[in-house]
RNA sequence: GCCGGAAUAGCUCAAUUGGUAGAGCAACUGACUUGUAAUCAGUAGGUUGUGGGUUCAAGUCCUAUUUCCGGCACCA
């Protein structure tokens, strides 16, 4: 999907085009008043105060009109510089522009935009008049926090989008619309993988086919981690209130955190795997040889997310983090971290899914430890990604409470973007938990401690795999790779029968449409669940002891050999292709 | 949690100003025995998310609530 902020001419096109429909609403609304009216990668928006009134979908339509009007008319848009004092003076009746204004320095030149009655405050740069701003498409109302603070009032935000000619924003929405089909809630309910019910909003459930898919990633996870060197455990789903106390989630998490008491004891259900994993570190006593320990765990974590925040598979309310603590020497930090930022391209590589990362950085007041403390590990991240040959962003004050981390960032159908692999490094629980190994010199010292997740979490990365693959699997993931077609179960179903047989035996999962149907009804049918492959076989194939297949998104049919065909789909399965 | 919208058969959707809840697909039964995206006929399927209210009459109006959708805030 095109990123409208990183075109230098649709930039400027849709900024001028924020400031045509802040320039409508102000003719339909005299009293709105307007904060800002940024461009976005999806084009811009405006965030508007509007007092009581509210507006919805339906009035876009007669915002969208006013806005033609205007394109009509064609205002020219007029620069006009100001002092500080004389911009204080123009904008005296409006609060937000004041704001604004009182922000900037006092030798600063303030520019404004004129166009007709309407004059905005802005950096610029605007196209030259209104009616360059034809093709443009009003998307959604939402509400937005003030400077976005939850604590302030909500403002009105009006999305939309513009674009040079019509075809562009046609081919835009149309983009839209396909993405939509993509969108792993409602491929979920189509192919059957998962489903949520009411009575426990972001609770997934997982049905048989998606079982498949997630089993295999599971598995996969497991082989790939024993090769990279990790030991593996599981940890009780909930502990009591003094671990969480020392671990720290009970000051900072307490609020999305599922309780339970029994016996006048406080349980919590884990928000993360790591007190677990301590408490297994600190059950044996390490040498410094044993360093590095990679301890993974799939663990199933419960988070009581803001109800607003949930959204199918991406934001649930119970998921498996695919879990590993890394302890260390301090000597071995960057290479473990240059080892894993390695591995977790690896691992996207075979999902073709492509990403960026950010580098989050200290809190600006939610942190705990020592500034050089932190200092020292951002560039140490920071290093290791250069080394790994990465490229990354720096996500000022991102980082969590108890240390920096790097994030792995992969886009959903529609562009938005999801954290799903992390590298953290955590300054804080060998300390708390009084973590322990014994150096060369026979001393007690300090492991390095990092949190590391590959999937993420796997229910998130279960969406982002169904939108990517839009929702046609690799073989080593659909749910059923290879579908039989006998064009007539009187003379072909034993042989049908005989071929899936062979396929099975060939740890392949396939299925034999034996109903009383038309080929062409099995098809369509066949198409529709979007199983990679459909076998045809009928009196060529039984006679010669060939297969026919049709791959999914192709109307081609190839005829080869069994065993050929075996092979073929041993080697893809085995690729992972 | 906040702003806005939505909820009708398993699925996708329809139902005029308030006036008998319907269709297609799926399911089931039967016939058809099929060479690459829908063979035909029949049967069954609903307390219109839930609770209140207005009305002679509510899927439709009011109200509360739950869930979902689009954003915002949050995301250890």
């Amino acid at each position: 999907m095109i990123n409208i902020k990183e075109n230098e001419k649709l930039n400027i096109l849709n900024h001028s085009c924020a400031h045509l429909l802040a320039h409508a609403v102000k003719r339909l609304y005299p009293n709105a008043l307007f904060w800002v009216g940024p461009t976005i990668k999806e084009g811009f928006y405006y965030d508007i105060d509007l007092g009581d009134t509210v507006v919805t979908e339906d009035d876009l339509n007669k915002i969208s009109k006013e806005m033609k009007k205007i394109v009509k008319e064609n205002k020219l848009i007029k620069r006009e510089e100001l002092t500080k004092k004389e911009a204080l003076e123009m904008f005296k009746n409006d609060p937000y522009k004041l704001d604004i204004i009182n922000s900037l320095n006092d030798d600063e030149v303030i520019s404004a935009y004129r166009q007709g009655e309407f004059i905005d405050l802005c950096r610029g740069p605007h196209v030259e008049s209104t009616k360059l701003l034809k093709h443009f498409k009003l998307l959604k109302v939402s509400g937005a926090y003030y400077k976005g603070d939850s604590n302030n009032k909500m403002l009105q935000r009006i999305y939309g989008v513009c674009f040079e000619t019509e075809e562009e924003l046609n081919e835009h929405l149309t983009l839209l619309e396909e993405a939509k089909k993509r969108d792993h809630r409602k491929l979920g309910k189509e192919l059957n993988l998962f489903m949520i019910s009411e009575y426990g909003p972001g609770f997934p459930f997982w049905l048989p086919n998606g079982m498949i898919l997630r089993k295999s990633l599971e598995d996969f996870w497991y082989e790939e981690h024993k090769k990279e060197g990790y030991e593996f455990i599981k940890t009780p789903i909930m502990l009591n209130q003094e671990l969480w106390e020392i671990s720290g989630h009970w000051k900072n998490y307490r609020e999305n955190m599922y309780t339970s008491q029994i016996d006048n004891q406080l349980f919590a259900i884990k928000p993360m795997n790591c007190p677990g994993g301590m408490l297994v570190y600190k059950n044996s006593i390490h040498s410094y040889k044993d360093l590095p320990i990679r301890c993974g765990e799939l663990g199933l974590v419960h988070r009581h997310e803001a109800s607003g925040a949930l959204s199918g598979l991406f934001r649930v309310r119970n998921f498996t983090q695919d879990d590993a603590h890394i302890f260390m020497r301090e000597d071995q930090m960057e290479e473990e971290i240059i080892r894993l930022v390695n591995f977790i391209d690896r691992m996207y590589h075979i999902f073709n899914l492509s990403y960026h990362v950010e580098l989050s950085t200290r809190p600006l007041d939610k942190y705990i430890g020592k500034i050089e403390t932190w200092d020292k590990a951002e560039s140490i991240l920071g290093n290791a990604l250069k080394k790994a040959g990465k490229d990354y962003v720096i996500n000022e004050g991102d980082g969590a409470f108890y240390g920096p981390k790097l994030d792995f960032k992969v886009e959903d159908s529609l562009g938005r973007e999801w954290q799903c692999g992390t590298i953290q490094l955590d300054m804080q629980l060998p300390e708390r938990f009084d973590l322990t190994y014994i150096d060369s010199d026979g001393s007690k010292k300090r492991p390095i401690m990092l949190h590391r997740v590959i999937y993420g979490s796997i229910e998130r990365f279960i969406g982002i795999l169904i939108e990517h693959f839009g929702g046609v699997f690799p073989l080593w993931l659909a749910p059923v790779g290879i579908n039989i077609i006998p064009v007539n179960n009187e003379y072909h179903l034993e042989y049908a029968t005989k071929i899936k047989e062979i396929l099975t035996e060939n740890n392949i999962r396939v299925s034999l449409d034996d109903r009383n149907e038309k080929l062409s009804y099995k098809m369509r049918e066949s198409i529709s669940n979007k199983i990679p492959y459909t076998l045809i076989l009928g009196d060529k194939e039984k006679n010669e002891n060939l297969i026919s297949y049709r791959i999914h998104g192709s109307d081609e049919t190839i005829t080869m050999k069994l065993d050929e065909f075996i092979n073929k789909i041993n080697t893809q399965i085995k690729d992972k292709k």
